[in-house]
DNA sequence: CCTATTGTAAACTAACCAGTTTAGTTTCGG
DNA sequence: CCGAAACTAAACTGGTTAGTTTACAATAGG
């Protein structure tokens, strides 16, 4: 009897779970039948109900799961020995790749297209994602080294500005099918961009000495 | 036989559009049932169906008319008597109160939903969307009046970061239902602080002389 | 006032879907 | 190798949906 037994509900849970993730991620909620996903996760409609009393709960199993992945970026802020402009790089380089992403684009068309339907889904998105991050730099814009280099009244103002130079024209262009794989080139010129507008406004300027 | 008759197709075009309009926004295309939207546009579903080939056909025509409507901002460039500065926050404050719009929340929300299953859809709204917005902005960064305030290398780029920075959480806030009604206060900080950064980073500096 | 157009209500088809049931098969610990 | 637990395929229930059809009524122009 070790723990592996205890938790699983059953042999297939993850490949139901992989299923439905796919086939929600496709077609949202309404546009996903359960027969679908049953045949995608290769698996019976019986077994599928075994584990989930209903679809609803299928579907808000799936998207938590993704939010809990979505919210593994510790290691990002653990990193040393980048000057506070690189570190800013590196988190805007990371944050435009997730919304670029396919993975990221799924996540955010079929959260806004449910929320409503959903609210614990739309709290649960906008917690484990952009309230995560955005606490994450905030954290960053207040350490230490950063404070050297940044004059911040607002932290948290100022991450989400970051945050937002970063999501830019790009990401609705890809989220409407107007430009499909964006180039690192383009990518690299929009961090350098966002950079550097947030720096004009949050670089610690030399105190004028009286 | 005057103009009018000639473009309406039935007595009844107009009511059947509005039905559309409402159920389509709130329910979503999947979520929406020609039966419901008959009877919230009063009429009889083979009226509808004399006007409108199928389902798909109507949800389209709906979003075009909304696009439509949505790009009618034409007036808000030609007031006069205003600073650059004050015509920054006047455009800001008009993107943000849209963003945060019901009319806005629910009219992304369709598109970002079916993008991926009409293509057409997704072109439309962007087009009549950001990247007429985009051109907009970018028109009035080009004109001799803020040329003499700002100094911009790329004029769609800064008019995308303008708008990015009028985006900001709160609109992902509204989106996933964790604020309902931000207050006209919370607006005015995020124009202001729009702005402040977007000026830190455009404005024209002095010549450095010798 | 008459007639063609436009509309209506309601029934109907054929398909689909969430969720259940059944009867039989696979898997795996002991 | 046995027996319980997990799984399967497939049929079935009750409900919904897009789209059509039919027989009838309102409307509006000439």
């Amino acid at each position: 009897m070790n723990a592996e037994t205890q938790i699983k509900k059953g042999r297939k849970y993850d490949q139901v779970i992989a299923g439905a993730r796919a086939v929600f991620m496709r077609e949202g909620f309404e546009g996903a039948s359960v027969d679908e996903i049953a045949r995608d996760a290769g698996v019976s409609k019986a077994t599928l109900y075994s584990y989930f009393p209903d679809k609803q709960h299928l579907f808000l199993e799936v998207l938590k799961q993704e939010c809990d992945a979505q919210s593994e970026v510790e290691v990002l802020f653990e990193q040393t020995g980048l000057s506070v402009e690189e570190k800013l790089c590196v988190i805007c380089k990371k944050l435009i790749t997730f919304f670029v992403s396919d993975f990221g684009q799924d996540m955010f068309r079929v959260c806004v297209a449910e929320a409503k339907r959903f609210p614990e889904l739309g709290e649960t998105f906008y917690a484990s994602g952009p309230k995560h991050w955005g606490e994450k730099i905030a954290g960053f814009l207040c350490s230490d080294k950063a404070k050297a280099v940044l004059d911040i009244e607002d932290p948290f103002l100022a991450a989400d500005q970051l945050a937002q130079l970063c999501r830019t024209d790009l990401m609705l262009k890809v989220m409407f099918g107007i430009e499909k794989d964006p180039s690192e080139e383009e990518l690299d010129r929009i961090v350098d961009e966002a950079v550097r507008t947030f720096l004009a406004r949050y670089r610690r300027k030399p105190a004028a000495v009286g």
